[in-house]
RNA sequence: UGGGGAAUAGUGUAACGGUAGCACGACUGACUCUGGAUCAGUUAGUCAAGGUUCGAAUCCUUGUUCCCCAGCCA
């Protein structure tokens, strides 16, 4: 059993989640007649990301798991900020996932209607009324999280009168902001949700989907109960702030005597290095901190996507986390190992030159060109070998050579030999230099007996350096990426200042003038590789055919770089 | 100050009255034609104080700390 397996199994071996026992036990007991519905309800007004995807994966995962669906519904009720390209979005973004929603696909707007007539029935029940209170009043009246609050004066409004004045809101009668419907149940109400809250406000806002059809929209709380009741949902999951709110949804759903869906709240995900929330992430993008939604330094789920991350390790990473009740802090590392562990199974090996330094191998022939054979994946022997093309003239990595190595540097220094992967085994003979006294060409012999990487004598090297052929190489720009954040938790900050202020200025290096070797001709946008020895690079889209563009993804672990770190330290 | 939630190694999570386990991280070592991967090992925890019990992370009491709520946003 290899140790992923191992792992799952130990893991798998314990208790479920909280919400997929409550799901178990409520198919043991038949309480929804064997169903099982969930749903991603997400407001087109943005785009998603890491942290959505923890939810999507709950709500598709925990559907698929137990032999139920899990439905994607837009929660647009609120047309001054939801649009199309939103909604665009997010379905290619959880469709990039690997989750399918088959033909339910929904949107609130689609109930418009139906959430009217229920608003009716509820009116006519006497227990909504239309206020003609503002919303500064309205504020007023609801009293503070310590006092109640007071009735509004149109409160004792008859059935009939409500009825009228709902009517003829809809029709346009009245200016936005000038009545609302609210349901009547409790100013007094420790908790604020239920002090007569609004189901409806006057909006005279064109909506994506339902253009000038309608004025009044439905506030969240009334609408998402009925969206989740219309669609027969068994478990309504959301996050850990609308756990205020569901006295309300149970309400809403009681007085209609509707089918009434189980709402369950669980804590969001909050990772190290990084943002969460709409508002910052839209702020990050309007100061032009990053070049868009997708720049690779985002959490959003394209900008990851653009990365080089793959939907695998996303979703891997969403079953670790777990879920709780409880607001906690991932660390990245834990995401970029849930990488690591799916690139290194599937990325194809190739090998690129980011700093580039010439070596001229002395004792090589000129003009000869032979192609050595390179392994493409040693994870995986179905992914085959490739040719690689040799020559007198090479690019290695500059950090590769030292002209005064220090302790426990095993890489290529005057008269130290080293191997050249699937090549020769190479000495350096000289370092050429220029007025600066700057390293600008390597000199080396190599040991026509050691073709293909082993020295017949049996002896050893230290090193294998990754190179390419300087005949043979293509130009290709390299763009580096660190956290965006310099502190873990990017709101830490002191008086006055504000998450802006832990911007990390080097989380974008440029790298113009790299070196990659020719397989790399061509490669298709978002196709992914490892660059040997370096670590993980993603073909940007906005490559040209002649000159690639990637994304570093993430590197591979570094041990050489913390002997390193700790060499500094002392 | 009202109401609603929640506290287990550095981090994330199991254990549902019976040996506090797993993963990530960090650190050792082995192996290696990637200083990658892999393998072996080390590290470190029940918010606090009482109580019930043969036995408590788990049940009870008191306290502490943290999160959410006063949009005609979701």
């Amino acid at each position: 059993m290899d140790n992923a397996n191992k792992n799952r199994k130990n893991e798998d071996s314990g208790r479920l989640d909280f919400i997929r026992a409550i799901v178990s036990e409520d198919l043991r007991t038949g309480k929804w007649d064997g169903r099982v519905v969930t749903r991603f309800p997400p407001e087109p007004n943005g785009y998603l990301h890491i942290g959505h995807a923890k939810s999507i994966c709950l709500n598709f995962g925990i559907a698929a798991e137990f032999g139920g669906r899990c439905h994607l519904r837009f929660d647009d009720t609120n047309p001054e900020k939801e649009e199309q390209e939103y909604v665009d979005s997010i379905i290619e973004d959880v469709r990039w996932l690997g989750w399918d929603w088959g033909e339910h696909l929904y949107f609130g707007s689609d109930y418009f209607e139906k959430m009217y007539e229920y608003a009716v029935r509820l009116i006519e029940k006497g227990k909504a009324y239309v206020c003609d209170l503002n919303a500064e009043q309205t504020r007023e009246y609801r009293g503070t999280l310590t006092r109640p609050g007071k009735d509004s004066p149109y409160r004792s409004r008859t059935v009939e009168e409500n009825l009228d004045l709902f009517e003829r809101m809809r029709k346009g009668e009245f200016p936005d902001g000038s009545r609302t419907l609210r349901a009547k149940i409790d100013m007094a109400h420790p908790n604020l949700n239920m002090r007569d809250p609004v189901m409806y406000r006057i909006v005279h806002a064109d909506h994506h989907r339902t253009g000038d059809k309608w004025c009044i929209y439905p506030m969240y709380d009334w609408a998402h109960g009925l969206e989740d009741s219309i669609e027969q949902v068994t478990h309504s999951i959301c996050t850990l702030e609308f756990e205020n709110h569901r006295p309300l949804y149970d309400w809403f759903l009681d007085e209609l005597g509707a089918y009434h869906p189980q709402q369950i709240e669980f804590a969001r995900l909050n990772l190290t290095y990084t943002v969460m929330s709409k508002r910052k992430l839209l702020r990050l993008v309007q100061a032009g901190h990053v070049s868009g939604w997708d720049d690779p330094r985002m959490p959003t789920i394209c900008g990851l996507r653009r990365r080089g991350y793959s939907p695998q390790a996303i979703r891997e990473f969403a079953r670790r986390i777990g879920v709780n009740k409880f607001n906690s802090t991932v660390g990245i590392a834990l995401l970029e190992h849930c990488l690591r562990e799916d690139l290194n199974r599937t990325s194809p090996r190739v090998m690129a030159v980011l700093r580039p330094l010439k070596v001229v191998i002395d004792n090589y022939p000129e003009a000869k060109v032979i192609e050595l054979q390179a392994v493409n994946n040693p994870e995986d022997p179905a992914a085959g070998t490739r040719k690689v093309p040799f020559s007198r003239e090479l690019y290695i990595e500059r950090e590769d050579f030292m002209e005064e190595p220090p302790k426990k540097f095993f890489r290529l220094a005057p008269g130290r030999e080293v191997r050249l992967r699937y090549a020769y085994f190479v000495k350096c003979v000289d370092a050429v230099k220029d007025a600066d006294g700057n390293i600008v060409e390597l000199h080396c012999t190599y040991d026509p007996a050691t073709r293909g990487g082993d020295a017949p004598d049996g002896r050893k090297v230290k090193a294998t350096l990754h190179w390419v052929s300087a005949q043979h190489a293509l130009d290709a720009e390299v763009r580096l990426y660190d956290n965006l954040f310099t502190k873990e938790n990017p709101d830490e900050v002191g008086d006055g200042g504000d998450f802006a202020a832990n911007l990390n200025p080097n989380s974008l290096e440029v790298l113009k003038s790299c070196k990659v070797e020719p397989s790399l001709a061509g490669a298709e946008p978002l196709s992914r590789f490892q660059f040997e020895r370096l670590g993980y690079f993603c073909a940007d889209p906005d490559s040209a055919k002649e000159r690639p563009i990637f994304n570093r993804t993430v590197t591979l672990r570094d041990t050489w770089a913390r002997i390193q770190k700790a060499q500094e330290l002392g």
